[in-house]
DNA sequence: AAGTGGTCTAGACCACGAT
DNA sequence: TCGTGGTCTAGACCACTTG
């Protein structure tokens, strides 16, 4: 474990000189590369290949050390280093580990947590990110009751989970292949016994190998709880496009509102840490005694 | 100017030590209480009272040194010492005014940097954000054309203007008493040519004092820049509640669209630096060809 | 060349949580 | 008591902008 991880990452340094020195005996350290790198910063792209960012400049294209451990940990994230619940290795553990200080580490893991891939807890650790703890909300979902009263129970109804070939829109945009299996789930969520969200949702067949109707009843807690602990798939980005729509007799039926009620229509693309897409939903909601919250920054 | 600075802030130490000799000399400092606290915690309300959060525990009740600056800052910024768009002084002066060092300065700017209450720009200093130079977009507008062609001209027409004793429900949302004078704006917005957005805002009418139909009309840009130049009031964060709704004839006949089609109801209350609630905004939003843009984290 | 923010380090101490 | 993250400092160097 930490034996390769002090082998491994040393990040391709881009020309840092480590002032290591009592103070009295730093002067004028002009060392043109006292770093290993300075030669290897220049065949190693830099940001390490690991972030999805392109590199603007072909000229010298930096990314700073910190960045470059984001990158790392990130890596070891995707590749289920460490999986979501647990504790990540202490910033000095880390620090060691890369070789960098611990200001650097914490640097890399504040904008990790900023993200929400991370969680930093005081005197325990730090953890990555999951959404199967939370019981008390589903961390994507912003349908707020109007008055707290409404805050019910949720009940979940299955209607439908098989397995087909995407139609042309749908594998657009979850990058795959017009006609490569999808798994696709319709259900309806009641909020104090009222239904109130139909979602129609699309995931990669490829992905989901074993998801069936049975795996979705059986699981209690949010659905993204259980992509993450019975898939290995984690949620990370989500990008939300609504509208205004009229219900058709179907959706009407479902939601149990009038032909021709208006109704919020949430077209969700979830993306994991590599940004690539890996579930669509077009969810229809009920807005009479609920709204969509949203915050402006 | 700096004079006072001098004086005024030096932020209420909770207990710190500035370990500023040599290295060298920086053995064993293990005075027992060098933290002048414990005393002054209890008197003066931590986080200097700026900031609109609550105090959780009576007890020691902490708030770190870079919160208070952060607070200090954000009095600074809410009192008009800095206008925005103008540069706040650099980190190096505010450290010297505040008596902190540099490191500390600067994690209360990037704090008000991430709240975008503040602008970072390398080599040139840190800018108070600002509604006025937004020209390619209008920051708290969400809404997006489906494909990026429809990406028009915006213009704006303005269908009334007037003073009137506040509504129960506005003065309530606004902080108000009811009766207390507000201004009430409606107008439309046209995207590429369509109506698009039907906008009925409400303001309180002791702080827009000299707000008429043809200052509204005159001034180019939008209108949060209006507010901030004009009437010295800034918009910070914003809350909106979406739901989903059918045209009745009036907003049928100004959007063109037919009576109970499908429109988006955005309800939004701006705030200020304090919190306080200064607009609120009711509008409804055409979706055939614009959808509203959220991201998830 | 000077000034600003951005990165990096190193080391001290604090608050919190588990032992 | 120990280990963890959280705060604070001080100083060095880098990159970007402007004269």
């Amino acid at each position: 474990m930490s034996l390769c991880g002090a082998i491994q990452p040393v990040a391709p340094r881009l020309g840092h000189i480590h002032c290591a020195l009592p103070s009295d005996l730093c002067i004028a350290v002009t060392v043109p590369s006292s770093h290993p790198s300075a030669a290897s910063a220049a065949d190693n792209t830099p940001a390490a290949g690991g972030e999805g960012d392109v590199v603007n400049t072909p000229g010298p294209s930096f990314s700073p050390l910190y960045q470059q451990i984001k990158s790392l940990i990130l890596r070891s994230l995707q590749a289920g280093e460490w999986k979501p619940g647990e504790a990540i290795p202490s910033e000095l553990e880390l620090a060691a580990r890369f070789k960098v200080s611990q200001g650097t580490v914490r640097k890399a893991i504040d904008e990790l947590a900023a993200e929400n891939l991370l969680v930093r807890r005081q005197g325990k650790g730090t953890f990555v990110a999951t959404h199967a703890e939370e019981t008390v909300q589903y961390r994507f979902l912003r349908l707020t009751p109007d008055s707290p009263e409404g805050n019910g129970l949720v009940k979940r109804q299955l209607l439908d989970c098989r397995r087909l070939r995407a139609p042309a829109d749908i594998a657009r945009a979850l990058n795959l292949k017009t006609g490569d299996t999808v798994v696709e789930i319709r259900r309806v969520l009641h909020f104090s016994g009222q239904p109130t969200v139909l979602d129609d949702i699309w995931l990669p067949g490829q992905l989901f190998k074993g998801l069936t109707a049975e795996r979705l009843t059986e699981y209690k807690g949010p659905m993204y709880g259980l992509f993450e602990t019975e898939f290995g798939v984690r949620m990370i980005r989500a990008e939300e496009k609504l509208r205004a729509v009229l219900a058709d007799p179907a959706d009407a039926a479902l939601l149990g509102v009038e032909v021709g009620a208006p109704l919020l229509s949430v077209e969700r693309l979830a993306r994991t840490y590599d940004d690539q897409p890996v579930e669509l939903r077009r969810g229809l909601y009920r807005t009479e005694a609920h709204h969509y919250r949203n915050e402006l920054n």
